[in-house]
DNA sequence: GGCCAGGTGTAAA
DNA sequence: TTTACACATGGC
């Protein structure tokens, strides 16, 4: 199973090039843009990281000391404004508490407690411990389901657990982690743009007519 | 105008 | 435990 996932790893390496995610200048640049990213296209999550960049916003204590309804005004770009800039505000305070030290966060910080914070689900959680603090941890979100259930490699019904324990039963490297989830995304798009012959992976939907 | 986007929390069945 | 819905802007 591990040479099955690591060969289609490998397809979509050549197919696509290495992805180079995340794009961020920063670790803090991450941990904002996995809340902004939510259900939401990276094009407008450019935007809002854009304005709190522009107002010299991007950094932990400033944007820690900004008022919700600031910070929701200035990301609004990036779709449920009100709800992220309060998911911000949350994680922030759990950040605070290792008082935003990369070092510190990297060796400490766990699951457990990125979970525990209201507006971080699974996917934001192991998106910030692989992409802003370099864990082992595998992504797996809606694509990865569905591309990878469409290939009889997992189960319709399997739930996040059960799917991430299965990539990560590929070896524990954080630069492969890194590069397959993006490389995923990136095949979701591709299959579903135009111009593309019919295929059997639509991931937008599963009753898909233009790529059934 | 409708559907979708690099999800999550909550409430009802 | 599963399903439905709210949250919201912008591209196509």
């Amino acid at each position: 199973m591990v040479d099955l996932l690591l060969r289609i790893y490998h397809t979509l390496l050549d197919a696509y090039g290495p992805q180079g995610w995340w794009p961020a200048e920063s670790w803090f640049e991450v941990v904002v843009g996995v809340i902004l990213t939510q259900n939401t296209s990276w094009k407008n999550v450019e935007r809002a990281i854009s304005n709190l960049k522009r107002n010299g916003l991007l950094e932990p204590e400033k944007l820690f000391a900004l008022a919700v309804e600031k910070m929701a005004e200035l990301i609004k770009p990036a779709g449920f404004y009100r709800l992220k800039a309060q998911r911000l505000k949350n994680l922030m305070s759990l950040l605070s508490t290792y008082n935003f030290d990369f070092v510190n966060l990297s060796e400490k910080i766990t699951r457990e407690e990125l979970l525990s914070v209201k507006g971080v689900g699974k996917e934001s959680c192991d998106s910030i411990l692989l992409y802003a603090f370099n864990r082992p941890i595998f992504v797996v979100d809606n694509y990865t389901k569905r591309i990878f259930s469409r290939l009889a490699v997992v189960k319709e019904k399997d739930d996040y657990d059960k799917i991430q324990e299965l990539f990560q039963l590929i070896p524990r490297k954080v630069e492969i982690y890194k590069e397959y989830h993006a490389l995923i995304v990136k095949h979701a798009k591709e299959i579903c743009s135009k111009n593309k012959p019919k295929c059997r992976l639509c991931p937008i939907k599963s009753d898909c007519n233009y790529h059934t």
